[in-house]
DNA sequence: GCCTATTGCGTACAAGTGTACGCTGAGTAT
DNA sequence: ATACTCAGCGTACACTTGTACGCAATAGGC
């Protein structure tokens, strides 16, 4: 058969980066994994992890390019529902905390890793919360008629208050969930009056 | 002497506060220190450490509070400078900037802890940072007659879009610590801006 | 059908960890 | 002067860690 070796290969990869994810909690963080823990949870030698990977950077890299796909996934959900029945902010913050509900380690993940210890972790983190920075700046311009730079400064205000918010809501029950998706909401209704004020 | 045996103590205890201090950085974080570690830069054996803590959690705490109280200092230097020449809003971002420039290692802490491991880190970190938005709400509430909802609010959204700043400004050049600066500055005039016209 | 490449395993080792335990010497109270 | 307290040390032990090395089995190319 086409490549049965390497299928087999992805699937242990895949068996690697998802005990990886199920090790992440609000407990443990990834700089706090071991190599022989992740090779203990996928149910493989210690020494086999490396058949896949370099180290255990290269694994926290990949773990953090998939949250990144999957914020994008995410992103594109927002959009599609701004389509259907508009409302442009609460739509957007309310699809963010959906994921965050949904893929808790995932968020947790970029959360951390975007002040951890690692450059190359900080600077993933960092690339992924531009394309979200950019695309609503983005669209800021084009639907209001901005200067580009007052775009990129209430898109970016935006977005960290958004992620702020996500974070908070780690910690919290359904219904503070609730109550941060409204202060966030209004948190950003606030930005999009004053840049209009200012920049009008 | 009286207590001459408790000022050792105080003073060894000083030294291995100072020591963890010290070894924070970019590429270390409080929860990738050892015991033996700390011990080491403090210049005692590993054994001693437990006549001062009981944990590395309760000596991390420690730092927390230390890096509590200079917060605290901070926002009283902020109000003094405010009183002396006006500019509620540039002169805050600014003194808050020159925190981050003098005391890294302290502001890595926090922010690092915000968002950690550790419950109790994080309830303490979160507490710190609520000293700043109830002080800066309670001063939005009284000048500008603001509800006390929306007053908080604002004040929440402005601490966490400064501290967001300083984040970024940790990794970066004068220069680029300056940019950051006006850009925080201008958000913050978003918000206030939006505030204003919202609940106005 | 044979040869090679490669995935996965077990063993092994040096290094580092937290902490229990008992000793010493000096400060303190009596 | 004597007895007590206690900060600091050294030794010791049981673990965990990353990774080097060589072997077994199996997939894929010839």
């Amino acid at each position: 058969m086409s490549g049965n070796r390497a299928l087999q290969k992805e699937k242990t990869r895949r068996t690697i980066i998802d005990a990886a994810f199920r090790l992440l909690s609000q407990e443990r963080s990834y700089s706090s994994l071991s190599l022989r823990e992740v090779a203990r949870e996928a149910g493989i030698a210690p020494t086999s992890f490396y058949r896949h990977f370099e180290d255990m950077d290269e694994l926290g890299l990949t773990l953090v390019d998939e949250g990144g796909v999957a914020l994008r996934q995410l992103m594109r959900k927002a959009r599609q529902r701004i389509r259907d029945k508009g409302l442009v902010i609460s739509t957007s913050v309310e699809t963010f905390m959906e994921f965050i509900h949904n893929s808790p380690h995932v968020f947790r993940l970029l959360l951390r890793e975007r002040s951890g210890t690692s450059l190359a972790f900080r600077k993933a983190v960092s690339r992924e919360l531009q394309y979200f920075v950019v695309e609503l700046a983005d669209y800021i311009q084009h639907t209001r008629n901005y200067p580009a730079g007052a775009a990129k400064l209430q898109a970016d205000a935006m977005v960290i208050l958004v992620f702020n918010a996500g974070a908070e809501a780690l910690d919290s029950s359904l219904t503070e969930r609730k109550l941060l998706t409204e202060k966030a909401i209004t948190q950003l209704r606030f930005v999009a009056k004053g840049a209009n004020e200012i920049f009008k």
